[in-house]
RNA sequence: GCGUCGAUGGUCUAGCGGUAUGACUUGGGCCUUCCAAGCCCACAGCCCGGGUUCGAAUCCCGGUCGACGCACCA
């Protein structure tokens, strides 16, 4: 009999916890609410998704990665708005409790006295050098709420590394902050996270001319469009002139509640949504296609995603438009895990004026002889690696009835895997023992991360090695000392095969590429 | 941040005025020729601070953390 859903969800990160993935930090002093340790299999679960995204991004769209500080001077944040639209002044009200920004209002409807409830700034604030007074004072400076402003920041030596071309990407894999007011839900909501960006500066008039647009044009993916009533914004185009209007859009937000939009989703291929003007250019069809690709690459099944465009009144001050993916939580419902925004020329014409730098283009016309300065547009594709591996630990969890107990296991794609494999001895005897070793130092001196194991009985063995995601279990038996060959047990189906000691390594090279992943299938709460 | 409820070994749990129950896990041993078997031994706990009391895991207050609802989520 299988748990409800929401308790199979409570069930993983249970697992999580007890199994070194994720703990709740600074546990022994009672824990401080929005921060979570990665522990030893959640780092190195942790680290194989960030390198698929590199994989993506950094080898095969060619991009180069950066990494830039935490702490930025407040000269950053003033530019780029975060400054102004990160903190509000909040007022509550004394009758009916109900929270108002500052400026909006002047008498809560219920016709309750609003009183000052304090200043919330999602940026953490710091001081760089001796410190003098808080804010205002000269080395005021915040820890970063997206690791993208170190991008466009850099963007005139990038440029100059990408000698005067455009378009070119950058990612940034990075911590960023936001002090949440109330931070729940594991780690859906964080206020030290990770961060995978990529930033692409892209000429405007190209953004509808991808050159590898027809590799994805044939991409089915499930769409939310925001309603062309709430949505008149589809193709706002995004100058510097029309920045300060979009900030004040995030302030009547908190009037309209929750109810998304009253659109249809719609399954159809990203060729078509372009070509209809659904996602408004080929830059942003082709960077949500390549995040459907990644996120069922490491494992979320296309069912349990979709793509939801935000309205205009939820849009970040910076966007001009922006996708979100959307995961199917058994727990949480739909939560974004990705955000595609189009930020237009916003970033760098903010900086650009700012620090009044150069932060223009030349594109030259041979044909026409012509030569034009351009602002680039930029395409972010921003991924919550928390986010992300939740949604992946939560697909992975499986619990199969086995006899009279339950098997749990973690059925994570296998380059994902934080061990490749176990290498047991079948019993606890000297000769299978050394023998196991042996095959152990194999694995280890060709740079495959595999772990030994001789405590307990086999099966106690395998099931620890289920319960963490690895994918193969190689035991040695008396069958080994006779003629070099080891059962080999694949995690997902518990089936074993004999394959000879010189064919391990090539057996785990290649069944830890090709990986059509037996966890397609899955069970949401039907 | 507000409201309601809660917090006991690594995990789950019993106890709810006399310093703690059981299971699982883990470590060691015996046994064992493939899926958390069995037997023996061992390690390990009352969220923090204050108060009431002869005595507090238990009652009271404050805090921290968590779940849920509201608000927030640029």
């Amino acid at each position: 009999m299988m748990t409800a859903g929401a308790d199979i969800a409570e069930n993983v990160l249970e697992l999580a916890r007890r199994r070194g993935f994720i703990w709740h930090s600074y546990e022994i002093y009672g824990g401080v609410a929005g921060f979570y340790d990665y522990g030893p299999l959640g780092t190195l679960l942790k680290r194989n998704i960030e390198n698929a995204f590199r994989n993506l991004y950094v080898i095969d769209e060619g991009f180069y990665e950066i990494e830039t500080p935490n702490i930025s001077p407040k000269d950053v944040f003033a530019a780029s708005h975060h400054l102004e639209c990160f903190a509000d002044e909040v007022v509550r009200c004394e009758r009916c409790g109900s929270f108002f920004k500052r400026d909006d209002i002047s008498k809560c409807e219920c016709g309750g006295t609003l009183v000052f409830a304090g200043s919330f700034n999602l940026m953490f604030r710091t001081h760089i050098g001796v410190q003098t007074t808080a804010a205002g004072s000269r080395g005021e400076a915040y820890l970063r709420p997206e690791t993208a402003q170190g991008i466009f920041v850099d963007f005139p030596r990038l440029l100059k590394f990408n000698r005067d071309k455009l378009p070119f990407g950058i990612i940034q894999i990075g911590k960023a902050f936001r002090n949440e007011i109330s931070p729940r839900q594991s780690l859906i909501r964080l206020r030290e996270f990770t961060l995978a960006e990529a930033e692409i500066f892209v000429e405007p008039s190209q953004k509808n001319c991808h050159p590898r647009f027809d590799e994805v044009r044939d991409r089915m993916l499930r769409l939310l469009p925001a309603s062309s009533s709430d949505n008149e914004v589809s193709e706002k185009s995004h100058s510097a002139s029309t920045s300060s209007e979009s900030a004040s859009a995030t302030n009547t937000a908190q009037s309209s509640t929750a109810e998304h939009s009253s659109a249809e989703e719609i399954s159809i291929s990203v060729g078509e949504a372009v070509e209809k003007g659904i996602i408004s250019h080929q830059y942003l069809g082709y960077y949500i296609a390549k995040t459907h690709e990644f996120l069922t690459s490491i494992g979320i099944p296309a069912h349990r995603l979709r793509f939801r465009q935000h309205r205009k009144d939820e849009m970040a001050h910076y966007a001009s438009d922006c996708w979100d993916a959307e995961f199917l939580s058994m727990k949480y419902g739909w939560i974004e895990i990705v955000g595609i925004a189009d930020r237009g020329d916003y970033d760098l014409s903010a900086h650009a004026s700012h620090s009044n730098q150069n932060m223009s283009v030349y594109i030259s016309d041979t044909a026409k002889k012509t030569r034009k300065k351009v602002i680039p547009h930029v395409i972010e594709p921003s991924y919550g690696i928390d986010r992300i591996i939740y949604a992946v630990l939560e697909c992975a969890y499986h619990e199969e009835n086995v006899g009279k107990d339950i098997r749990r296991v973690l059925k994570l794609k296998k380059h994902i895997a934080p061990i490749t494999a176990a290498v047991l001895p079948l019993l606890n005897r000297e000769e299978l023992k050394n023998k196991a070793k042996e095959v152990f130092n194999i694995l280890r001196s060709n740079n495959i991360f595999a772990v030994y194991d001789e405590s307990g009985s086999i099966g106690r063995r395998y099931r620890r090695q289920d319960e963490i995601g690895t994918p193969f279990c190689i035991t040695i038996d008396h069958e080994t000392l006779e003629n070099s060959t080891v059962t080999v047990r694949y995690r997902d189906t518990m089936d074993q095969i004999r394959i000879h000691i010189d064919e391990i390594l090539n057996f785990l090279r290649r069944e830890a590429v090709g990986d059509e992943c037996a966890c397609e299938r899955d069970e949401m709460n039907d």
